[in-house]
DNA sequence: TGACCCCTGGCC
DNA sequence: GGCCAGGGGTCA
């Protein structure tokens, strides 16, 4: 998400939108000005912003508008209209074009007044974001440590902490050393301080290595997996060399070390 | 907390 | 053809 903020900003600030459309899709469920909102949407941009794994982006016209990009959205900039599955389009005044792109369609974006963006209540309920903020384990511990939950959903719950999706909760976890399924609120304070240097370390491991143009999923062809963790259940821990493991939590996959992400603390 | 739903595509 | 996939919402 912080790749497509940065890509807005970086196309959106050297060229005004001069033109707007819109797909008829369930892109704009949810409130706001809808597709015709966004279709209507002209001027110089004036804020990217990005809370968690929303978007919220402004213009001098006092037009707004807010994207989550779901599993399968993206932002890119084309020369020209034709690009599988986009939904919708920003034209900018050096001919370029800015397109929502989303197959699966779990994407949303809501358009709104750009000043209103931060107060709407999907905004406002969101937890403190680990990039803007970087945590300490006492700020992560503050954050989650009250919770029953396995430390894994917890860290994926927005409301909580704001913007680790699966792939980065999978990452920190294993990076600190952490059994994915433990309560949040057995953690020590070694492991959360633990935890909160690796998603520190994981972010700006992931952004330092994949800041380019476009958002990069992993199942795109000619992509090899850039994770330590993530979907390599089966395969040797690159710590450890143990067969890498896989749990299914809240209905999303989960995998990890179980000789470096034991389930139990470890006595010594 | 788990089951299911929203969608499409890729892989086996 | 079946299963899986980065997100989140709803329901019991």
């Amino acid at each position: 998400m912080e790749i497509a903020r940065r890509s807005l900003e970086r196309w959106l600030g050297r060229s005004d939108v001069v033109g707007a459309e819109a797909e008829r899709t369930r892109i704009f469920r949810g409130g706001g000005g809808g597709r015709k909102g966004f279709a209507a949407i002209r001027g110089k941009l004036a804020r990217a912003d990005r809370r968690g794994k929303v978007l919220l982006i402004g213009f001098d016209s006092g037009q707004g508008f807010l994207s989550h990009l779901g599993m399968t959205g993206k932002w890119v900039r084309r020369e020209g209209v034709a690009e599988p599955y986009s939904r919708a389009r920003l034209h900018l005044a050096d001919g370029s074009v800015v397109h929502y792109r989303d197959p699966r369609l779990f994407g949303r974006i809501e358009t709104h007044p750009a000043g209103v963006l931060e107060s709407l209540p999907a905004v406002a309920a969101l937890g403190p974001d680990p990039w803007l903020r970087p945590p300490t384990g006492r700020s992560l511990r503050e954050a989650l440590g009250s919770s029953r939950v396995p430390i894994k959903v917890a860290l994926m719950d927005q409301n909580r902490l704001a913007g680790l999706g699966n792939i980065h909760a999978a990452e920190a976890l294993w990076r600190a050393k952490i059994h994915p399924g433990r309560p949040a609120r057995s953690l020590t304070p070694a492991e959360w301080s633990r935890l909160a240097n690796a998603i520190r370390r994981g972010l700006a491991y992931a952004l330092a290595a994949e800041d380019s143009e476009e958002i990069a999923y992993v199942e795109e062809p000619g992509t090899e997996n850039p994770f330590r963790i993530y979907a390599r259940a089966g395969e040797p821990c690159r710590r450890c060399g143990t067969r890498v493991r896989l749990l299914r939590q809240a209905g999303r996959r989960t995998d990890f070390c179980p000789h470096c992400q034991p389930a139990r603390r470890s006595s010594r």
